[in-house]
DNA sequence: AAAAAACTTGACTGATTGGTCAAAATGTAG
DNA sequence: CTACATTTTGACCAATCAGTCAAGTTTTTT
């Protein structure tokens, strides 16, 4: 009733959904500059036309693998827990980013060239609804602060870091792996990045007398 | 008598350097595939078969540009003193790879955009230059936790945690900028984050009883 | 000052690519 | 089965862009 006409198919929501998982692939591989309509077409099994039936517009495409991704990464964030214990929430939530970090490299690296390249399609996003939830959060910590459950740090600075240090496992794949080959090789090798992680973050590198 | 012909000239070095300058800003806004030659050239002031004279290809200017960058990059890294104290090494390093970031994002923004790219270009110079000095550097942290002047942390993951955070102030400045952007606008932004990055980093943040 | 070398550019070309269109094929409702 | 809507595509177009070329201008050498 809300809508005028649209009565997505059966079709639809498949080809859509094809349409997009390609899409991620071909724009975190060359971003959006970088990849063609064709390309996408291609890894998607139809014709550029057909594609275009879909998504009248290339950019349409993008920010709709912008939008599911950006969801996807921000999830983990949200399930931040003020109730929880601080050092256990955030070891989650570590955990929780670098798993999908392994898992879905592709969604990183659209957002990375996103913010990369000016965030020209989710500007306004990031400064209303990021900004919105980052201020909450950023008070759930202050009160684990006050509250004598977490050491006074500056709890922006805290989440960038955290932020930085998820996201570069999976954006920066191609320099770790280039330089620390054989560990990357390793099958618990995400385990082992998130228990040294959240040592360093817990407890710092400064040496301590009791070690 | 080792070059055959090239006699560079004054004209040339002027011209390199301003085509360099010009192509590092196109670059690092738009990526390889996003920027124009045309961009490049009005940018440096000359016209595109002028520029072409003195770098051939796109891909030559490009080369060129990252290895400027990476050389720039890494210099703060090199100069980690074996030496030194271990906290005030990494402290200094952490500093003046924010500094960088700092005054010249764009550099950071062209290498980190070849990375989330897979690295076409410098894909080699990762897995042999890259991985060697890295090397050396663990070994040192190495040395510096075996006389128990550093806590058992893993030196790799302290590297990329380094890496990623300092980094991120630079390609991540719009996101930084939307979730931020009172503190950004401080003067001394920059240095409130070093603070706060050495502070979690050096001691973590688990509560302690001393607080 | 003349000749040579180095530098500069307007006009062009061929390839790529985002997007259109009209017609065909397929699916669906009565 | 028939009529109608939805889906699919080959052929095409206009714009963009990397790179060429030949003819000019400036600088350097002798």
């Amino acid at each position: 009733m809300t809508q005028t006409k649209t009565k997505t198919t059966r079709i639809q929501e498949t080809n859509r959904g094809i349409i997009l998982d390609a899409a991620l692939e071909v724009f975190s591989a060359y971003g959006f500059r970088g990849s063609t309509i064709d390309q996408i077409a291609e890894k998607a099994g139809m014709s550029k036309p057909n594609l275009l039936y879909y998504f009248p517009r290339k950019e349409d495409i993008y920010i709709n693998v912008l939008e599911k991704t950006i969801d996807e990464w921000l999830t983990p964030f949200r399930h931040i827990d003020p109730k929880g214990d601080p050092l256990d929430e955030l070891a989650k939530y570590i955990v929780a980013k670098l798993k999908l970090s392994e898992s879905r490299p592709e969604s990183s690296r659209v957002f990375a060239n996103e913010i990369l390249h000016g965030a020209p399609a989710i500007g306004d996003f990031l400064q209303s609804h990021l900004r919105n939830i980052v201020d909450r959060k950023v008070g759930v910590i202050r009160t684990w602060i006050d509250d004598g459950r977490l050491a006074p740090i500056d709890p922006h600075h805290l989440i960038f870091m955290i932020w930085a240090t998820t996201q570069h496992y999976a954006d920066f794949k191609v320099q770790i792996g280039a330089v620390v080959p054989d560990r990357v090789k390793d099958n618990n090798f995400y385990e082992e990045t998130a228990a040294s992680i959240i040592t360093i973050l817990f407890n710092g590198i400064r040496p301590r007398q009791e070690y």
